[in-house]
DNA sequence: ACGAGCGCCTGTCGGC
DNA sequence: TGCCGACAGGCGCTCG
């Protein structure tokens, strides 16, 4: 699940807490407990339990949809691929079912790495930019203006849902608030990305930015057990409403497979190229 | 260059 | 009720 906003809201519930769960800002990592081996990307797993002993957190950040936990001489880059959610708590409560990695705070917090589906990967290392360098720009970063995204659409002769999912063209969109983007911006799935002028790239481009606002502001969006903690799910124009109608013009939705996944749209606002 | 197919996992849901 | 297949927020790999 976790895309850009979903990220980003955990993001901020570690740097500022949450509900009465603290920040864990300046806490001393005592120990850690790795619960399957396979979450961890890299070093070793003794390594990694040597290595991330003593240090503290300095700072929590966010590239595309990974999440970066940076330490006193490390960085812990976490990504959650299809499930999942990090997990503030006390020492003393029980381990969830599909923690994956726990880190032990000095104080008696602690914090997990819970992923159900264990696709998620977790990495340590002392240089996060060349782990991350094959990213594509921020969507919601400065730099990334309408003719910078003009630029990527003409670059190839891709589907544009195609290419909005290819983190090293755009970090951070997922199969939900691309599908999202698309309907509002009236523009058809398998559309070929270099066939969009520049006022359709505009549109996209300010309709991505406002659908991934739209979910940092509902705290992204919650589906079934996976991740409960967002409200976005109420807001979908399209994703997982096929045979609804269509919020602008009541055609039903449809679904169809683009890029081997479910995609929704609508039929009357996305006429097909 | 493009895009389909598949594997990695756990869990839910609908059909029979 | 229970079994079985389809499907699910992602992404890296192979192959035609």
């Amino acid at each position: 699940m976790p895309e850009l906003p979903e990220v980003e809201t955990f993001q901020r519930f570690l740097a500022q807490g949450r509900d009465g769960v603290p920040s864990i800002l300046g806490k001393t990592i005592q120990g850690a407990d790795l619960l399957w081996e396979g979450a961890l990307a890299t070093p070793s797993p003794a390594e990694f339990l040597g290595r991330v002993q003593g240090q503290s957190v300095k700072g929590i950040a966010r590239r595309g949809k990974h999440l970066l936990i940076h330490l006193s001489a490390d960085t812990l880059v976490l990504h959650f691929r299809m499930s999942g959610e990090v997990v503030v708590e006390a020492q003393t409560e029980p381990l969830g079912v599909h923690y994956r990695l726990v880190l032990n705070f000095a104080g008696g917090d602690r914090l997990a790495f819970n992923n159900p589906r264990k696709f998620g990967r977790v990495w340590l290392v002392a240089d996060p930019e060349a782990l991350l360098a094959h990213l594509g720009p921020e969507p919601l970063g400065e730099d990334f203006n309408p003719q910078a995204f003009y630029n990527i659409l003409q670059s190839c002769h891709q589907q544009i849902k195609y290419l909005l999912l290819d983190q090293k063209a755009i970090a951070g969109l997922g199969n939900i608030y691309t599908d999202e983007a698309l309907h509002l911006s009236k523009i058809h799935p398998r559309t070929k990305s270099d066939t969009l002028n520049f006022e359709q790239a505009k549109l996209l481009w300010e309709n991505i930015r406002h659908v991934l606002r739209e979910g940092i502001g509902n705290q992204g969006t919650s589906f079934d057990w996976i991740y409960k903690g967002g409200d976005y799910q109420r807001l979908l124009r399209v994703y997982k409403r096929t045979g609804d109608p269509c919020p602008t013009c009541g055609t039903p939705i449809e679904r169809i497979r683009v890029a081997q996944r479910g995609t929704h749209y609508c039929p009357t606002c996305q006429p097909p190229p």
